[in-house]
DNA sequence: CCCGGTAGTGTTATCGCTAACAATCAGGCC
DNA sequence: GGCCTGATTGTTAGCGATAACACTACCGGG
């Protein structure tokens, strides 16, 4: 006796004619209502608003977007990681898109290769979404993405600057660029660098910075220390860095790095920031709290996420947008990992 | 004249029937090809694919979400917060459900209370999904999770233990017990733990963990130190547990708390492990690379994630499920962080 | 007083799919 | 041969919304 059942048949949820039935008017009025038409009494309009409150109403959105062709939903395709960067970026514009009343429907890869990424796009547009967001930092998602049939509003977050398609990414450039002229202003006569892996854009464009700046300056470009995002590579590059008495200042290319340097410092019994400063790059949490606290530059994920939705959506309006690429300028945070060089 | 026209009409997508024009069969028998439905001539089938492929078309969930009122989608409510924990659960949970050829659609909320859970449930059942997982750490979501109306399918991760209804946590006291155990074992007196904030469940869990360990060895509980998880509040509790002599071993609730303790152990001179031990929880990726690298208990997120998978979908497809509840045991990984106390 | 315009509302067709049932055909049995 | 059975396929009727158009008052102007 507990099914909810009336008259011979199973309660199912109410429909845009049940509410049509209740307040007396056609189903089409509902629709009118719901939809905001100009047209519509008010008082008709009000008996509307009492049906739906009282049968609990809700639209059913796959009715909707079959006959509309349109859905309020963004797809997203984003690697199966946990990386600050991408990670806080992610969150970023989930909540950026909720606010603006999008739902987010979101697929994980496990690798940004062609077909996962592909594939993944295949899935959203099956799903009829109004818009694909792709985080893809790396070369081969970038490829891939030569394969999404144009007409899809897309946009490409921390992709491949070269690329002339929808993007926003976070300045790496002026990023690396300002945390390596930091260093310099303190005193050194050169930098050195510990990069992410080479196919990530985000560390290319570090690179780029660092070098830029160490020109700019007339200052010598020492080798490049290649290493991925992990503590455990920049521990193993801190190994090798630590042992050269003419290393004094070093930029790596995110927090972690650095987290692993400052322990193989340690370990030699080098000390940052006397004999060896350090900048990092993304401002982790709990960055404020290595040893000694990590002077880095920190990304604005808040407003890349809202300048990937404003472009989102200004595709989805008006089809192409003129200048479809963004770039958000990150800002260098001073704690104590930075010091003269020794004398 | 770039606009794709077909005679006069413009081309829209390929629907059902003109795949059934081109095979020459009927829309139905499309449709029984598509869901593996026996009663299909083999080579009626493939003269139905072939058309498919040739046509490129793609099946239109609303259209099908519309006449049997499923979705292929699972709501995800999480909190907007970086944690490693609730983001590697998420990460873990939206792989897990895309491999099972589900689609994720993610609400995440600002603040984890009542009005906040409410709302972004509704929008996901406003969306018909299959099921809903809240990840619920903290008490406020518990108690927003009573206004979910019975019947939607819904798992609860980390959430109250106390709970009746369907839930997946990690076995926070397990962990918080073997990683307090491995101290006493090591042989400290007792252990001193660095708590997370009080209304999370697993700060709860593991709190309690570490009592019961202490009393099942019937050592002395000393006082809580109450923090919240940033490594801030771990360096402030570091700052006075490294003033107390006594204090020779320390149970930190997660991997962070650890990271700030160790800096304030270390800047008041006190050798970690000699001096004192220290046990995280979460084996972030980069506790290898603290000063010293870091023991810690390991969290199994992608059983986590298996566990509420299968849970989920025992729900949509069964309706009830006897015994809802599921608890993922973490490991202890031993690093070098915890030494016998000194003489 | 008739006409056209406009606000407000209803009627009907349609989106693309699945469910239910009907129809057809072949083979086996009496 | 006629009938039953099961395999295969087609036909029809919705699902719940929007779009297009039709209809009814009511208004003011000629």
């Amino acid at each position: 006796m507990d099914d909810p059942v009336v008259g011979s048949k199973v309660a199912r949820e109410p429909a845009m004619t049940d509410v049509a039935r209740l307040a007396g008017v056609s189903h089409q009025t509902v629709s009118r209502v719901l939809n905001g038409h100009p047209n519509v009494r008010e008082q008709t309009r009000l008996r509307v608003r009492a049906a739906i409150a009282e049968l609990g109403y809700r639209p059913n959105k796959a009715a909707r977007a079959l006959v509309t062709g349109r859905t309020q939903l963004i797809g997203v395709v984003a690697a199966n990681s946990t990386l600050y960067g991408p990670a806080s970026l992610l969150a970023a514009f989930e909540l950026a898109a909720g606010e603006a009343g999008f739902a987010v429907s979101l697929k994980r890869v496990r690798v940004l290769d062609r077909t996962s990424i592909a594939e993944a796009v295949e899935h959203h547009r099956d799903q009829r979404v109004a818009g694909i967001v792709v985080i893809a930092p790396t070369a081969s998602a970038n490829e891939a993405l030569a394969d999404v049939p144009a007409g899809v509003p897309l946009v490409t977050v921390d992709g491949d600057p070269e690329r002339a398609t929808a993007m926003v990414t976070v300045d790496q450039h002026a990023g690396a660029f300002e945390a390596t002229r930091h260093l310099l202003d303190a005193g050194h006569r050169t930098v050195w660098h510990v990069s992410g892996p080479p196919d990530w854009f985000d560390a290319m464009g570090r690179v780029r910075g660092w070098q830029d700046a160490l020109a700019a300056a007339g200052a010598e470009v020492p080798p490049l220390v290649a290493a991925d995002w992990s503590a455990a590579s920049g521990y193993r590059s801190g190994q090798m860095l630590a042992r050269m008495p003419e290393v004094t200042a070093v930029f790596t290319a995110n927090d972690h790095l650095a987290l692993g340097l400052l322990r193989a410092m340690s370990e030699r019994g080098r000390k940052v920031p006397d004999e060896v400063s350090v900048v990092g790059f993304d401002d982790v949490p709990e960055a404020a709290y290595f040893i000694p606290p990590l002077t880095t530059v920190r990304p604005d994920f808040d407003a890349v996420a809202r300048e990937t939705l404003g472009l989102l959506l200004a595709q989805v309006d008006e089809g192409e947008v003129a200048d479809p690429k963004r770039t958000v300028p990150p800002t260098l945070v001073s704690r104590d990992s930075v010091a003269p060089p020794p004398a």
